[in-house]
DNA sequence: AAAGCGGGGAT
DNA sequence: ATCCCAGCTTT
C-alpha cells in the first residue's frame, strides 16, 4: 500500500478519515490531493470551509469533511498544533473512533493497539470459525478481545496493517483466495465450508424512495444557490431550491401555481419556465433518490430568496455539490 | 442498541 | 440487484 513506513501523525489521520468506508482506490487521488493542498495541518486548519468541501465533493459521508477541519482547527488551536501522541487522546478528536485511533497510535507512534475493521472482523470470523454477528455488542466484544489477543505487541503497526493487507487481498470478501492462503491448514471457516457465510451481519436496510424538484432560480445571469444543513443527506453541500415530494408529482400548472405562488409568491406571469430536466436517480446506501431539475427565469428578486447566495454560472464551480446536480450541470454544459 | 450517513466497484 | 468498503455520530 502507498503509505508504508510513514509516521506522519497528520498524514496518517487525514488518510484514515479519507478511508473510512471508503475504498482505497477511490479514496487515494483524494488523499494526494488534499496533501498537496494543505501539506500540514496549520494550512488545513486556516483553510476556508467551502474550499474543503469542494475538494472532498464527490467522496460521500460529508460530515466527515466537517469533523476533519473541526479537528484540525482543535488541534492548532487548542493543542498548539501538536498531534495528539496516545490512544485515549486520540479517540477524543470529532471524526476519530476506535479503529482510527488505534490506527494512528499504532502507524504513527508502533502504540499497541488493534485496529478492528472491515478486514479484521472478516478474516478472524472465518479464520476462528466466529458465527457471531459482527454488529452487534456481544460481537463487537468478542472481535475486538480477539484481535488484541492476536496483537504482535512490539510491532503493532506493520501487524495490523498486513492484517487489513490479508482481508483485503486474500481474505477477500467475494470470491477470496483459500486456494493460495498461507493458513488455509488451520482456518475453521476453511474446514468446515462456511467461508462464503463468515462474517455475518445483523443489520437489513431498507431503502426509503424520495422525491427532489430542484427549481434553478435564475435572476440577472445568477442562480440562486443555498447550503444544506445538518441532520440529513449531503450536509455542508450545496443545492438549488428544492422541494421535497413522497412521489412524483406531475408538472403542471398547478404544482407550478402551487411551488412558486404559495410558496414564494411569485406571480405566475413574471416568470419563464424554461426547461423540465428528464429524470435522474441516485443510489445511496439507504436511499432511492430521483430527482428532476427546472430552470426558472425571474424578471425581480422575490422576497423568499433573501438568504441564500446567487452566483454567476462561473462561480457554481466554486460550490461542492451532490453528485447528481454535478451530473445535470455538466449535461447543460454539454 | 439502532438508525443515519455517499458514492463507487465487484459480483 | 446486492454487497461492502482501512467507521463514526447521534438518538
Amino acid at each position: 500500500m502507498p503509505w508504508k513506513g510513514e509516521n506522519d501523525p497528520y498524514k496518517i489521520w487525514l488518510s484514515e478519515i479519507i478511508l473510512q468506508q471508503t475504498r482505497v482506490e477511490q479514496g487515494w487521488a483524494y488523499y494526494e490531493r488534499f496533501i498537496r493542498t494543505y501539506p500540514n495541518i496549520h494550512l488545513l486548519a486556516n483553510a476556508k470551509e467551502n474550499e474543503v468541501f469542494k475538494l472532498w465533493e464527490g467522496l460521500g459521508y460529508y460530515n466527515r469533511c466537517r469533523n476533519l477541519l473541526f479537528t484540525a482547527k482543535y488541534i492548532v488551536k487548542a493543542l498548539n498544533g501538536i498531534f495528539p501522541n496516545n490512544y485515549e487522546d486520540l479517540l477524543k478528536l470529532k471524526g476519530v473512533g476506535p479503529y482510527t485511533a488505534a490506527a494512528i497510535a499504532s502507524f504513527a507512534y508502533n502504540l499497541p493497539h488493534a485496529v478492528v475493521d472491515g478486514n479484521v472482523f472478516r478474516v478472524f470470523a472465518r479464520y476462528y470459525g466466529i458465527h457471531l454477528p459482527t454488529d452487534t455488542k456481544e460481537g463487537l466484544v468478542i472481535f475486538n478481545k480477539i484481535a488484541s489477543e492476536n496483537l504482535a505487541f512490539k510491532k503493532a503497526g506493520i501487524y495490523n496493517q498486513a492484517l487489513m493487507d490479508f482481508g483485503a487481498t486474500v481474505c477477500k470478501p467475494m470470491s477470496p483466495l483459500c486456494g493460495s492462503c498461507v493458513m488455509q491448514n488451520t482456518c475453521a471457516a476453511f474446514a468446515q465450508n462456511t467461508v462464503g457465510q463468515l462474517p455475518i451481519k445483523l443489520k437489513v436496510i431498507q431503502k426509503k424512495k424520495r422525491y427532489f424538484d430542484y427549481f434553478l432560480f435564475k435572476l440577472n445571469g445568477k442562480l440562486w444557490i443555498q447550503k444544506r444543513g445538518q441532520g440529513d443527506i449531503w450536509a455542508g453541500l450545496y443545492q438549488f431550491y428544492l422541494v421535497e415530494n413522497d412521489k412524483i408529482v406531475t408538472a403542471d400548472n398547478a404544482y407550478y401555481q402551487q411551488v412558486l405562488n404559495n410558496q414564494l409568491m411569485i406571480d405566475l406571469k413574471e416568470v419563464k419556465i424554461t426547461k423540465e430536466s428528464k429524470i435522474y436517480q441516485q443510489q445511496l446506501t439507504h436511499q432511492l433518490l430521483t430527482f428532476r431539475f427546472f430552470t426558472i427565469e425571474l424578471k425581480k428578486m422575490p422576497k423568499a430568496f433573501e438568504k441564500g447566495a446567487w452566483v454567476s454560472a462561473k462561480n457554481l464551480q466554486k460550490f461542492a455539490f451532490p453528485k447528481t446536480i454535478n451530473s445535470f450541470l455538466n449535461e447543460l454544459n454539454d
